[in-house]
RNA sequence: GGACCGGUAGUUCAGUUUGGUUAGAACGCCGCCCUGUCACGGCGGAGGUCGCGAGUUCGAGUCUCGUCCGGUCCGCCA
């Protein structure tokens, strides 16, 4: 009962040879006196046809369903004249049956696991192990693998040791909330699973692991998004002696030599561009380069202008007012305008102004908008020239706050390009480098743009002088728009280590509850090391093209973090408890 | 913490705007027929606490409130 080939085998060379196969039914055609099953192993598929001679095997195939386990014997046979499929590999072939056994029955799926029916996410995560049989997950996660494995070998010829850091660990300042693991042995103490694998890394630095990497799985106890999961897998890397160039020149090559040996795709180059002009143009430190839209800063032009929406931010240090011309703009309705308009207020944004050229020629008669009679013509001229609007072209404006601003302006980029169908290309990676070492948060605090391991490019005296002005060795690898990953050159010095600390408010005694490991290694001759972490999961979607991160993820979590196959999480026995020392207060929905 | 979309047969959906007889369709499932199909075809059939709970009403899938579940987003995610 072992089968000799597998369905994808079985082609023109096997004919007239007598073979077996092993496989679920994919799906059947019962004629009443032929029967077809296409029979399905994990990457192939073949037609079997019984025939009512052998009685006995015909009345079996009677019996199955879809979904059946089964193994079936016969001879190999070109298909005849006018009967070949050739959407199928194995189509000018198919297998005539001598014998038939029933592996294994199936129940009547909950949903048809065929390409062409369309199933809730719901019902497809609750019956996981039918959906991952569904031919679009065994891609994914096939490519997944592979994936994975082309960069462990690239790694490895790079020299780079896998090794791997503990799950149960300790809660790490700043950063997001952890998920707790309460100790047996030390009654009210907690492990945190790690948010990554930071300071272990760093300390193998200090271990003389030159180049260390490792496939870490992460966990951040945070609201979920579509490609945001509570536990989620980063290619962690950390090098000693290296500066961000050998960094970004290590990834770069990485990541072009995986996208061609998995997907043949060319990346190309991967242009660098500062963190502040990404802001400038994008209004995001994660621009997706294949939209060919630009803010434009018109700040200075409105000062003097009586119009107080823009004369307020022009004069306002902390604001901006960004101008997104948008080539052939008048094919947007006026009822997407407005849906524009309250998307903009998802960010926050007050409203949404904007100018319709309708002929260039004609100054303010050419143009169309609820806003320019507010605007002074030498203003309008200015705005315009600086603009080069052509006819049909529709401006939309952000004046406000920064962050407003760019948020809001960032994200309708994203939406024009999508309506209008505007993307340039199909790839589109860079870099972005030179972040700000720290930015201040809504209650003027600092808070560190990357993490508070990363070194500022500028001496302790002058950090201390003034954060808001460091930069650092940080950098982002984009691809269309997605944050793939991120690193930076690390502090490798303990006064440095330190101060940067004090600035966001954490003590030495503090820091030295917190993770005195690092601090101590740090001062037994740690060499000078940068890092990356890639985000795995990420990749994969954007190289499957996945609307979701769960789409690249076996067994993922709803987005109340709930696993609906496993149905964790699920209450703890009063006696684990106990042992646990945790005692639970019941759901108290008072307050 | 907040905004929005959805929850009706096993599945995917229509029906909700404007409350009114027995809640429909497709696919799937079951039975019968069918010897060349390949998303086979034909005939027949079964299958529904309309997520749950209150309320309004003579009457609620439909209106109101609450709640649970799934999703998208804001906040959050160094």
């Amino acid at each position: 009962m072992k089968r000799t080939h597998k369905c994808r085998e079985v082609t023109r060379d096997l004919i007239g040879k007598e073979i077996s196969v092993s496989g679920w039914i994919h799906r059947r055609r019962d004629h009443g006196g032929v029967i077809f099953f296409d029979l399905r192993d994990e990457d192939g598929l073949v037609q079997v046809v019984y025939n009512p001679e052998s009685k006995a095997m015909f009345s079996l195939a009677e019996t199955c369903r879809n979904e059946y386990v089964i193994f079936s014997k016969g001879e190999v046979r070109e298909r005849p004249e006018g009967t070949a499929n050739d959407n199928l590999l194995t189509g000018q072939v198919e297998i005539i049956a001598s014998d038939l056994e029933i592996i294994n029955s199936s129940l009547p799926t909950p949903f048809q696991l065929d390409e062409y029916a369309s199933v809730g996410e719901e019902t497809r995560l609750k019956y996981r192990f039918l959906d991952l049989r569904r031919s679009e997950m065994q891609d994914n996660l096939r490519l997944r693998s592979k994936v994975s494995t082309a960069l462990r070998s690239h790694l490895d010829k790079e020299n780079f040791v896998e090794i791997e850091t503990p799950l149960l660990t300790k809660a790490t300042p700043e950063g997001a909330r952890d998920y707790l693991v309460p100790s047996r042995t030390f009654p009210g103490q907690f492990f945190a699973l790690p948010q990554s694998p930071q300071l272990f890394k760093q300390t193998l630095m200090a271990s003389g692991f030159e180049k260390y990497f490792q496939f870490a799985k992460c966990f951040r106890d945070e609201d979920l998004r579509a490609d945001r999961q509570p536990e989620f897998t980063q290619l962690d890397i950390e090098v000693s002696f290296a500066d961000s160039e050998e960094v970004i020149n290590l990834i770069t090559e990485m990541i072009r030599r995986v996208f061609k040996e998995t997907l043949s795709i060319d990346l190309g180059e991967f242009p660098k561009i500062s963190y502040h002009e990404a802001i400038e143009k994008y209004g995001i430190d994660k621009p997706d380069l294949r939209n060919p839209l630009q803010l434009v800063e018109v700040k200075e032009i409105f000062k003097d202008c009586e119009f107080k929406v823009f004369s307020e931010p022009a004069n306002d240090k902390d604001s901006r007012i960004a101008a997104m011309k948008v080539p052939n703009g008048k094919l947007l309705t006026r009822k997407q305008i407005d849906d524009y308009t309250d998307y903009v207020g998802t960010y926050g944004a007050k409203g949404l102004a904007y100018i319709r050229i309708d002929d260039p020629t004609k100054g303010r008669e050419g143009l169309q908008s609820p806003i320019i009679k507010f605007i002074e013509d030498p203003i309008l001229e200015s705005l315009l020239s600086i603009l080069e609007v052509k006819e049909g072209d529709i401006v939309f404006f952000g004046a406000g706050k920064n962050n407003i601003v760019n948020d809001s302006l960032a994200a309708l980029r994203d939406l024009v390009a999508k309506d209008l169908d505007l993307l340039t290309c199909d790839w589109a990676p860079c870099w972005v480098v030179d972040f700000p070492m720290f930015e201040k948060n809504k209650n003027g605090d600092l808070t560190p743009l990357h993490h508070p391991f990363t070194a500022p490019n500028c001496s302790i005296e002058e950090l201390i002088k003034d954060p808001l002005a460091a930069l650092t060795d940080a950098y982002d690898v984009v691809l269309n728009g997605t944050e793939l990953g991120g690193g930076s050159v690390r502090i490798h010095d303990k006064e440095m280590q330190q101060t940067v600390l004090n600035l966001l408010r954490i003590s030495n005694d503090e820091a030295e509850e917190k993770f005195g490991f690092l601090i101590s290694a740090l001062q037994y001759g740690c060499p000078p090391h940068a890092g990356l972490a890639i985000g795995f999961d990420r990749m994969i979607m954007l190289m499957t093209g996945s609307e979701s991160i769960r789409d690249v993820i076996a067994f993922p979590k709803t987005q109340t973090a709930s696993c609906l196959l496993t149905e964790a999480p699920g209450e703890a026995a009063l006696d684990q408890l106990e042992e646990l020392h945790i005692r639970f207060h019941g759901l108290d929905k008072e307050e």
